[in-house]
This record gives C-alpha cells, sequence and structure tokens, in this order.
DNA sequence: AATGCGTGGCA
DNA sequence: TTGCCAAGCAT
C-alpha cells in the first residue's frame, strides 16, 4: 500500500468513527435521561458518588439514594467527618457495602491528600480506595469534561456490536478495548466527554444486553452486527454465580441486622439469621476481615 | 486472571 | 419461577 493510500484510508476512518459519535451525541441530546448527577449544578464529589454508586448497580436503585447521600454529605468533608459505619448504613440496600466503607475511606483521603477536593486527573483518581480503571476516567470525563475513554459494560457491548459485528463485549475493560474507544472519541474535550456519556447512555437504554431496541437505535443502519443478521452470542455464557443460600447471601443476612439496629447486637441474634452455623461463622469472619462489622465484648456493630 | 463480593428487576 | 444481568473493584 502506498503512503498516499495508506494516509487516505486513515483520513476515511476518521471522518467515519467521527460521524459516528456526532450521530450519538445528536441522539444522546434528543432523549438523554434527566438524572441529578447529570444536572448542570452538579459537583465533582456528586458526579463521585453516582459513580461509586452505579458500579454494578441500576440507576433506578441508584437515583432516590443519591439524593439522599447527597443532601447529608454534600462534600467529602462531610462524609469523612462521620463514623464509616454511617455511610454503611445510609448505603441500605444498594448492595456491595465494602463500596459504602471505600466510598467513605475516598472522602477521608481526599481531605487528607487533595485539601477536600475531588482531583481532576486520572492518575489521582485511580489511586482513591474504591476508583478504577472506570470509575478514575468516568469522573474525569463527566465532572472535569476531559476526554477519555470511558469504557463499560455498556461501551464495550455497543462498541462490539456496532464497530466489530459481535453480539456482546468482554467480560472486563483491556487495554485494547481503551484504544478502540479513543479513536471514536471526537478531538475536541467537551466534545469527547459528552459522546462518552452518550454512548454508555446508548448501551443501557437501547443496545442492551438481552433485547436490543433496534428499531430505536441511531446507528442500526451502520451497526456491524445488525448488516451481520444479529448472529448470537458466540462466546459461552460466563459463569452465573448462584445467590440465595451462598455465603453472600448470609453476609448481606448478618449486614441487614447491623443496618437495623441502634445499639451492639448479641451473638445469638446474628446466629438467628441463618441456619448453618459453619457457613455463619464463615460469613461473620469475612465481614470482620473486611472491616464492615466491628466485635466488642462479644456484640456486634459496624464500625464506628 | 479468576474469583468473591449484595440486591433487585425483568422476561 | 428462575436465570440473567446491572455505569466494577480488589486481590
Amino acid at each position: 500500500m502506498t503512503v498516499t493510500a495508506y494516509s487516505f484510508t486513515r483520513l476515511s476512518l476518521r471522518i467515519a468513527t467521527s460521524a459516528l459519535a456526532e450521530t450519538v451525541t445528536a441522539w444522546y441530546r434528543a432523549n438523554a435521561r434527566d438524572l441529578p448527577w447529570r444536572q448542570p449544578g452538579a459537583t465533582p464529589w456528586g458526579v463521585l458518588v453516582s459513580e461509586v454508586m452505579l458500579q454494578q448497580t441500576q440507576v433506578s436503585r441508584v437515583e432516590p439514594a443519591w439524593r439522599r447521600w447527597m443532601e447529608r454529605w454534600p462534600t467529602p468533608a462531610d462524609l469523612a467527618a462521620d463514623p464509616p459505619g454511617e455511610a454503611i448504613r445510609a448505603w441500605d440496600r444498594l448492595g456491595y457495602p465494602r463500596r459504602a466503607l471505600r466510598l467513605h475511606a475516598c472522602a477521608g483521603a481526599i481531605v487528607e491528600r487533595h485539601d477536600g477536593e475531588v482531583p481532576d486527573d486520572v492518575d489521582a483518581l485511580l489511586a482513591l480506595p474504591g476508583i478504577g480503571m472506570y470509575t478514575a476516567r468516568a469522573v474525569a470525563a463527566f465532572a472535569f469534561r476531559q476526554r477519555h475513554p470511558v469504557v463499560d459494560t455498556n461501551v464495550r457491548r455497543v462498541v462490539a456490536r456496532v464497530v466489530e459485528g459481535a453480539a456482546d463485549g468482554g467480560a472486563a475493560t483491556t487495554p485494547a478495548d481503551l484504544r478502540a474507544v479513543e479513536v471514536l472519541l471526537p478531538v475536541d474535550h467537551e466534545a469527547a466527554a459528552t459522546a462518552s456519556v452518550a454512548f454508555m447512555e446508548l448501551g443501557a437504554v437501547v443496545c442492551t444486553a438481552r433485547t436490543p431496541r433496534c428499531d430505536d437505535c441511531p446507528l442500526t443502519a451502520v451497526c456491524a452486527w445488525r448488516l451481520a443478521g444479529s448472529p448470537p452470542s458466540a462466546a459461552p455464557s460466563r459463569r452465573i454465580q448462584r445467590y440465595h443460600g451462598t455465603d453472600r447471601y448470609v453476609r448481606g443476612l448478618i449486614m441487614a441486622v447491623l443496618r437495623a439496629a441502634d445499639d451492639p447486637v448479641a451473638r445469638d441474634r446474628l446466629d438467628a439469621v441463618w441456619p448453618d452455623a459453619e457457613q455463619r461463622e464463615r460469613a461473620l469472619g469475612g465481614l470482620l476481615a473486611d472491616g464492615l462489622v466491628r466485635e466488642r465484648a462479644g456484640t456486634f456493630t459496624l464500625p464506628g
């Protein structure tokens, strides 16, 4: 291939991919859900809190919890000033309560390292408790309007279908995923940030995992998966872990008791949640090791 | 890199 | 009803 032809191909690619982002952004402007952390007045802290709550938890369940949380702890310093157990209690039934513990630790780290202000660069965000590759980039893009590939399960699925013609994306984000998304982003930072949330929104409400609404999709005419006849997933479905009766389930039972309690809880009240003593001990031991539960004189509480 | 980690909604 | 899946992270 000559240099000229190569350059031409690259240019065409750039034009095609840029049109993709523009199309999805236009769709987003007309169809975006009105979520409180997307409001102009939302603070970087509010965006960070929303992203942590949204880790593996649906928007419909997060929204009321987020409103209550932000009213009670409008800044990182407010949260850091309260005991971690209060964060766990306020987390209520969002699931994965270690996220609440880490969010509390995150608030403390922001106060200590960053003078109470959410940092605006990806590396500083990545160094905070509970903030990983996805959340760091999401905060940098959505709160600070920077240009970063923001790749979650929705974006992996959209790119897999539209660009690669596959039924679904990989289980976890790889460096290759970041590069694949980076080339789709507009050069302008503000436009890139909006395109990022637009790709996510498309995956969340149209290009869904089980029953995609292709008739409502702005990319249906150019979607490689659609054009290939929407072939089924090639990969074996990942093993789904059952829930009822697992250690995780028993941990949930114990945490529900402790969240509801105003005073230290005696062991026999925890023993009542589940008949299998061995499994109970394993679950309680895990919670103690995780710092989600404290023991004092044979009684149990959330961490003070 | 595979695994453990809550809870609920929906088809 | 039951199984899948949901804006992941840490180890």
